[in-house]
DNA sequence: CCCTGATTCGC
DNA sequence: GCGAATCAGG
């Protein structure tokens, strides 16, 4: 694999992500997690929290070839400082103080419930029917970052109604949901069901494999 | 062991 | 320029 200039752009957008070099050489398909950083460091990208870099730069790595002579034990003090604690991830806004929305305050909040991964709601045995948030009048919408998504379904646009089956990959600029209404019950329209969930058949009987979602198989 | 990124260096 | 090998911290 070489390094066109689309693989390039991937890599830079990627990298500026966060995503760790496996992924993105998992994304990229056909490169190493060394090719990836190897390529990084040579557009300048460099510099992300690095596991291994607290210390000031010094002559160590032994190459591979030349003279493995190790010194021994440097007497002059190493900084027993203590690394400090490794910088924090992309600093989340902490919203904890303060007004959030100037439009309304918070309408109602009868009881405290947290929010589990998915933004779903985790409800004690007691609180069995707490009352359904009341839809808010919704007359704002997220502007679509581009005019090649304003029909697409983002991220943003999933609720219980519309199908939630991806199309493209993660990461890639147009991937979004399919967004047709759902086969009611379930979390994707009624063809993508058809996909999500078949019937186990006996062995022998099974039918060749349908088409895989995001697109089909990637090279790897 | 697994993971991570950084660096070196032969190609 | 490329990336495997290596290093080193978590």
């Amino acid at each position: 694999m070489s390094w066109t200039d689309q693989r390039i752009d991937q890599l830079k957008n990627l990298w500026e992500k966060g995503l760790t070099a496996s992924q993105i050489a998992d994304e990229l398909g056909g490169v190493s997690r060394n090719a990836v950083i190897g390529k990084a460091h040579r557009l300048g990208l460099k510099s992300r929290p690095s596991p291994v870099k607290a210390n000031e730069p010094e002559k160590k790595a032994a190459p591979k070839k030349a003279a493995p002579v190790k010194p021994a034990a440097v007497a002059a003090a190493k900084p027993r400082t203590a690394p400090s604690a490794p910088a924090p991830r992309a600093a989340d806004p902490a919203p904890a103080s303060g007004e959030a929305a100037p439009e309304r305050a918070a309408s109602a909040m009868p009881r405290i419930v947290s929010i589990g991964p998915g933004g779903f709601m985790r409800q004690g045995p007691g609180d069995q029917q707490a009352p359904i948030p009341p839809a808010p009048p919704r007359r704002l919408v997220p502007a679509k970052p581009s005019p090649e998504m304003a029909d697409k379904t983002s991220l943003l646009d999933l609720n219980e109604r519309v199908c939630r089956w991806p199309l493209g990959h993660p990461g890639e600029a147009d991937f979004h949901f399919c967004g047709e209404p759902v086969n009611p019950g379930f979390p994707y329209c009624v063809e993508h069901c058809g996909r999500a969930y078949q019937a186990q058949l006996p062995r022998g009987v099974r039918r060749p494999p349908p088409p895989m979602p995001f697109g089909g198989p990637r090279v790897r």
